[in-house]
DNA sequence: CCGTGTTCTGCACCAAAGGACAATAGCGGG
DNA sequence: CCCGCTATTGTCCTTTGGTGCAGAACACGG
């Protein structure tokens, strides 16, 4: 397995801007990829989720609040650094709540930025060890059929097997076999595991 | 039992801006209580953490970053909202990171300052439902001895009674014995809902 | 010294969980 | 029509969990 280099993408419409960020990024070791708008990003985009995004706030097109609720709403893990030079308290405020990593202004402090970068990747690393942990699970849970999840939701709750017999109107030995093969799919020892589990699906 | 209504924490060292704010809070509805200097805050704290706080960045004495500290390190739910004439955006993100429900500037939109204060109330509240929940589990585990706190986080982490004993050298029976007793303290009914419950404490 | 709470343990009994072995039945594809 | 998967249920036996009843050792404070 190859381990993807954590990269740093950069959208901004002032190209020159943009080459200046990316030298000074590049000077400071990160791997950098170049767009010169939201709309390219969204069009060609980073085939694994491993790193940052430095967005400028005014682009033609969609812009740089835009460009982090799509990023948002397809769950990446990838943090938004703000970079603008035209912004305000309050906009700032608006990006911050909605989970950026950091809002800088230009011209960029290169200390500044780096820390943000920094913490950026740190967040993307946890984020993506977390996702890829909730991915499994959920793969796993997927490998049960419909009787068996709903047997499990009465297992997480505690019921006894012959609780969850008449519940559902089956015959205990039923639900043991059930609940058996749940154990054995979701590779868990007991229902302390079990539960846990189901904790971490939100279920 | 009594209902404390929610109170509007106004805190700034500019006794006319105090004024003018309690006004509009109060026309709008909200009791509100006023403290000229975060110092004052701190050593008249509320009675009862039910509201939230407005206060200026730029004071004598302890500034208002330092009260959001101050709240923070006791693990107080009031949300706090900063309100100042002179924030930077640098300022800004950094309250917004420490946890700020807002960041206004002076002088101060009305419509905002209500939104700021109705989103800040209703985290309060959730905010106290939880810590009263978590008061009260953590109440039910205080009363559990030594032992059966040990014999709590193996059988939480899905092991065997017989297994228990083996590792804290005791005989089965004791280990049913403290299970028991453990069960019965928690007011739990079932492994699962110990499980639950330890997840809670953060155990 | 005595009472209280904690910890420890034994015996017996019953309830619940789990595994072994097996069988029946419906349903969707090949 | 047969295969594989799902769902269902049965019996038998073992292991594990839970409870009632009871006793003993220890520490700590009144």
């Amino acid at each position: 397995m190859s381990i993807p280099a954590p990269t740093v993408y950069v959208v901004d419409d002032d190209v020159s801007f943009l080459t200046a960020v990316a030298r000074l990024l590049r000077a400071g070791g990160y791997a950098v990829k170049l767009y010169s708008s939201a709309d390219a990003f969204v069009k060609d985009p980073p085939p694994e989720p491993v790193g940052c995004v430095i967005v400028d706030l005014h682009m033609p097109g969609m812009d740089g609040m835009e460009l982090q609720e799509v990023l948002a709403r397809s769950s990446s893990p990838l943090p938004v650094i703000f970079l603008t030079g035209h912004g305000d308290i309050a906009t700032s405020v608006h990006a911050m709540r909605k989970g950026a990593e950091d809002f800088l202004t230009k011209p960029v402090n290169r200390e500044k930025l780096f820390e943000a970068v920094q913490r950026a990747l740190v967040r993307n690393a946890l984020q993506r060890a977390a996702g890829a942990r909730d991915r499994e699970l959920r793969a796993l849970y997927e490998t049960l059929t419909p009787r068996e999840r709903e047997v499990m939701t009465h297992v997480v709750a505690g019921r006894l097997n012959k609780q969850i017999a008449a519940d559902i109107d089956a015959a205990e030995r039923t639900v043991k076999a059930h609940r058996a093969s749940i154990m054995a799919k979701l590779r868990v020892q007991s229902v302390a595991d079990l539960v846990r589990l189901s904790q971490s699906l939100g279920l």
